[in-house]
DNA sequence: TTTCCGTTTGACCAATCGGTCAAAGTCACG
DNA sequence: CGTGACTTTGACCGATTGGTCAAACGGAAA
């Protein structure tokens, strides 16, 4: 659970082709989601054949594997930037909006995890109970003691923190449905405007 | 695009497999989405043999569709049911509340749309564009009154319902996630008490 | 040029998938 | 009962899937 595989990529070509594979497999796998993913789809998005897929991942599961592994830090970055030290409602508010640009900006990885998770998390489910867990218990404590000593308003800091997940993720995870209803609008600057407001009231003590 | 089928089912034998067949595909397809699903866990889990499944229903997408088809309307019923007559905070807040409900007490539902949306919406994407975005409009239209007569306060109506979609279902879709971060724990008491204190600051003109 | 290691591929395989079909079973009703 | 319509199923099919393998290819160093 803890030893760091070497996973060492000797050749040029070899960390070349490993890269390429790995964002096929991002477009794919986000688009169709583990089961609706085919090797052929990702191999031809990869511009490469699915034996020379396999030359280079065991697997399906392999890939599927190295890609949430690898996107999991990049994924709770904007979490643990939140600094006990930082005046809390920027702080927050600071949070809400990087996650808010990276459904913005990598709508791809979002939608991945939103797969993944949706079906019980059934490949990362570990990760969820051990280092986001981690995670989250040590920021909600942070926010705990913002709201204790009156610097923001009372709040549950873990529905807080679901709350910023959730209403942040649905732009990217939801997409179809968001612009299907707006008509095709760009939906960001009106949510960023939104969510802005209704966190700032939240908060207010 | 308009005409009713009349989609009748002669026998009593008819309507009772028919309708072990929508309890058990609903079962199957929340937990694995379409391509994940296949035809002999659902008609194992109806207890059915498969073409005895396909006696009832033409192919796997026929399923797939009437299934969602007959959730639909169940699903939009709260946002129906906003009345413009009503006390605009109220009515926002009981909307806010019986789409909680639903996460709690339909997470099979929820999952199943949050499936199809996620992959783009590919068997339903007409819905959205037609029914959807007009009951959307009309109710975007009314909360829009209510912030312009100074009822409740400025809000982007469009993203007000957005955020009470995201943050309802959310419990729902995202439930393995929640639970692993909350311990086991049940969300939803502590969900509904969160987002009261959110809204009714919200709306506070 | 040879040699060797890393790379690429066409052909193939077993398993699983959605779906078909003819035959057998079962039910309601005259 | 008998009979005709409704229901159920075992056997099967073609297509797709994840994965294998031996053979061929490629380039750099000796």
């Amino acid at each position: 659970m803890s030893e760091a595989k070497p996973k060492l990529r000797k050749t040029r070509i070899q960390q070349r082709n490993s890269e390429t594979i790995i964002e096929a497999a991002l477009d794919v796998f986000s688009k169709h989601g583990f089961r609706g993913a085919t090797l052929d789809q990702i191999a031809n998005a990869a511009g490469l054949s699915k034996p020379n897929l396999l030359y280079y991942f065991s697997s399906k599961e392999a890939i599927h594997a190295e890609l949430l592994e690898g996107l999991m830090d990049t994924w709770l970055d904007p979490l643990r930037a939140l600094d006990a030290n930082g005046d809390p409602k920027e702080q927050l508010l600071g949070y809400m909006r990087r996650k808010l640009e990276m459904s913005r900006d990598l709508p791809r990885e979002s939608r991945l995890f939103a797969n993944e998770v949706l079906q019980g998390a059934p490949r990362i489910g570990a990760g969820l109970g051990g280092d986001l867990k981690a995670l989250v218990d040590e920021k909600a404590a942070i926010i705990a003691d913002w709201s204790r000593s009156g610097r923001i308003a009372q709040v549950d800091p873990y529905h807080l923190i679901f709350s910023i997940w959730a209403l942040t993720q649905h732009y990217a995870d939801f997409d179809a449905q968001v612009r299907a209803v707006l008509g095709g609008e760009d939906p960001f600057p009106g949510a960023e405007a939104f969510l802005d407001t209704l966190y700032t009231k939240l908060l207010i003590p």
